[in-house]
DNA sequence: GCCGTTTTCGGCCCGACTGTTTTCAGTCG
């Protein structure tokens, strides 16, 4: 059982509870303890399993508890069905309607009998709408509108497609005159790996000036709010982008309130009520009297905080380890003096060995591995035993070509179904650098999973498992794995663990990022670059990285050159991460 | 439903905008 099932669990009963009009409190209960329980790194079944109290995790007592060991055990929850039966089937898509929400839907229930999508564009269009109390003819006009999007589904977007969005934004912001000082907010800004949606925020000299220039975006498809404090914009059709004006003593507060997470929020909005204060969007107040607001650093110093990175903001121990100033010293792209994986044209990469090392060194890098793929990769032209001796002797020729810069000849070897790797043992032990991954058979159980990477774990030739979840943020979740015993034989074996890099892929995810460096294992961030372009997927994995609490010694990259090569010297019998 | 160094009961973040009202409820973040 994963934690998303039993988080999916709560996250229905919250929506059903939200729409018989329970008691708000209690609706928020059930969200919360979803969100406890999807983004922790332990596994609820492994915590019960080994005897340890579900009530000690925030927002999880007695009632919660109860139920996640029953959906664990059963693999169900009585009160879910029971509750579902209160509901027709369908019903809850209705709320993924913009603008329609739970006393709404229970009014369209009620009054008319909508039940679905489908009912509710019917009588959009039979003009039923309208003649409900509190509704009228935008209503109707709004959710005719906003039914297409509710079915498509739109989802989170990747944080890379975001940033070229929010980029392309950015520089016509650039142009509003009077722009005084303007900041992405929201998971934009703590680099989340999906963003629901856009949050930035203006100082400017002349709101009403600002506003007529923003409008002339041309990516903008629709206004769809327009105040003194906000503007609210759907830009391509299907990214919401909210805009917010301030004035320079409230800017700190108002960034640090929509940079979020609302969990960080209410922790730090706790901190200041426990000391005297209130804390709002426009700044830290005494009694009436602002106390600060121009910077988010004045409102933490003035609440006892250390300044926490934005990475950090989720409610994940932050606030406390702020208040003892025990915040980590987090990896920072200065860091990274390398870079663990790459392609070339010898499999499925789209350059050469030597466009690949130049463009490493363009950006500052003073190493990268070469990793094609070995043969199991048919679909890549991956390379057999005597392809990879070949491939690594040609890196090493251009690598004695190159002054201070190493190349490393190396290879992403596959695990195969069994836990074996498809290229010789012994070639691998020659090698400066491998990675094993997993390319196919995503479905076996954990038990088999587990077995299979330990077996590859266990060779004593690989140096890091590739993209260990497998997962794909947008198509495929990640593999069933035990993930302390996997993490534990990397930490035994002297393996460490890859951060692939690749925007759709950010694995290690940032809980496991925090995982490794509990257990001991090392992380190597990698951009996975199949062309020249693609090494500045790096920074994905550094805020990825920074997510997950680590600082440059947990971190791989952070060794010059000198130390990577004094670290990688495989001694026969030895492991290389002791 | 959760939580507690003022509490085991009585709190629980709160402001902006819209669309419908004629002073406010619902939604959203």
């Amino acid at each position: 059982m994963e934690n998303a099932q039993i988080a999916d669990v709560f996250d229905e009963i919250s929506a059903i509870l939200q729409i018989l009009g329970e008691n708000a409190f209690r609706v928020r209960s059930y969200q919360n303890a979803a969100r406890t329980v999807r983004d922790m790194a332990d596994r609820a079944e492994d915590l019960l399993s080994s005897g340890e109290d579900l009530k000690k995790l925030p927002g999880i007592g007695s009632s919660i508890a109860e139920q996640i060991d029953e959906i664990v055990r059963s693999g169900t929850s009585h009160r879910l069905t029971e509750l579902r039966g209160k509901l027709p089937r369908g019903f809850l898509e209705l709320l993924r309607v913009r603008g329609l929400g739970p006393k709404k839907a229970k009014k369209l229930y009620d009054d008319l009998g909508i039940k679905s999508l489908d009912d509710l564009e019917q009588a959009c269009k039979d003009h039923r709408i309208r003649d409900l109390p509190g509704m009228g003819v935008k209503t109707e006009e709004k959710f005719l509108e906003n039914i297409g999007r509710a079915r498509e589904n739109v989802g989170r977007m990747l944080l890379r497609d975001a940033d070229a969005v929010f980029e392309a934004f950015a520089e016509h912001i650039e142009t509003v005159p009077g722009l005084q000082r303007f900041s992405a907010a929201g998971s934009r800004r703590r680099r989340r790996e999906t963003i629901g949606d856009l949050d930035i925020l203006l100082q400017v000299t002349d709101r009403d000036a600002a506003i007529n220039r923003i409008l002339t975006f041309p990516a903008i498809s629709e206004v769809e709010a327009q105040g003194k404090e906000k503007l609210t914009l759907i830009l391509n059709g299907n990214l919401n982008v909210d805009v917010r004006f301030f004035e320079a003593d409230e800017f700190g507060a108002a960034l640090l309130y929509f940079t979020g997470s609302k969990a960080h929020n209410i922790a730090v909005r706790k901190v200041a009520i426990d000391q005297g204060y209130k804390l709002n969007e426009y700044g830290l107040y005494k009694g009436d009297k602002r106390v600060a607001g121009n910077t988010e650093d004045e409102v933490y110093e003035v609440l006892g905080l250390d300044s926490i990175a934005p990475e950090l903001r989720e409610n994940r121990g932050e606030v406390e380890a702020a208040a003892k100033h025990a915040l980590p010293i987090l990896v920072d792209h200065n860091d990274i003096h390398g870079d663990f994986h790459s392609h070339t044209i010898e499999t499925d990469g789209k350059q050469s060995i030597e466009e690949m090392a130049q463009a490493a060194r363009m950006r500052g890098l003073d190493y990268l591995a070469i990793t094609d793929h070995s043969q199991a990769v048919t679909i890549a032209r991956g390379m057999d035993n005597k392809r990879v001796e070949k491939h690594a002797e040609a890196v090493r020729k251009v690598d004695a070509k190159l002054d201070d810069f190493w190349l490393l000849a190396g290879v992403e070897v596959d695990i195969l179904k069994d836990g074996s790797l498809d290229i010789d043992t012994d070639i691998l032990g020659e090698l400066d650098w491998v990675i094993a991954s997993i390319h196919s058979h995503f479905d076996l159980d954990e038990k088999e999973m587990t077995q299979r990477l330990l077996a590859a774990i266990e060779t004593g030739v690989v140096d890091c498992i590739g993209h260990p979840f497998t997962r794909h943020l947008v198509t495929r979740g990640p593999i069933s794995i035990d993930v302390d015993t996997v993490f534990q034989a990397c930490r035994d074996n002297g393996v460490c663990l890859e951060l692939n890099a690749q925007p759709e892929r950010l694995d290690l995810p940032d809980v496991y990022c925090h995982r490794a460096k509990e257990i001991g294992v090392k992380v190597a961030i990698a951009s996975d670059a199949h062309k020249a372009t693609d090494l500045d997927y790096m920074r994905y994995g550094v805020s990825t990285a920074r997510r997950g609490w680590l600082e440059p010694g947990d971190v791989l990259n952070s060794l010059s050159t000198k130390e990577l090569r004094k670290r990688l010297v495989r001694k026969p019998g030895a492991q290389r991460w002791r």
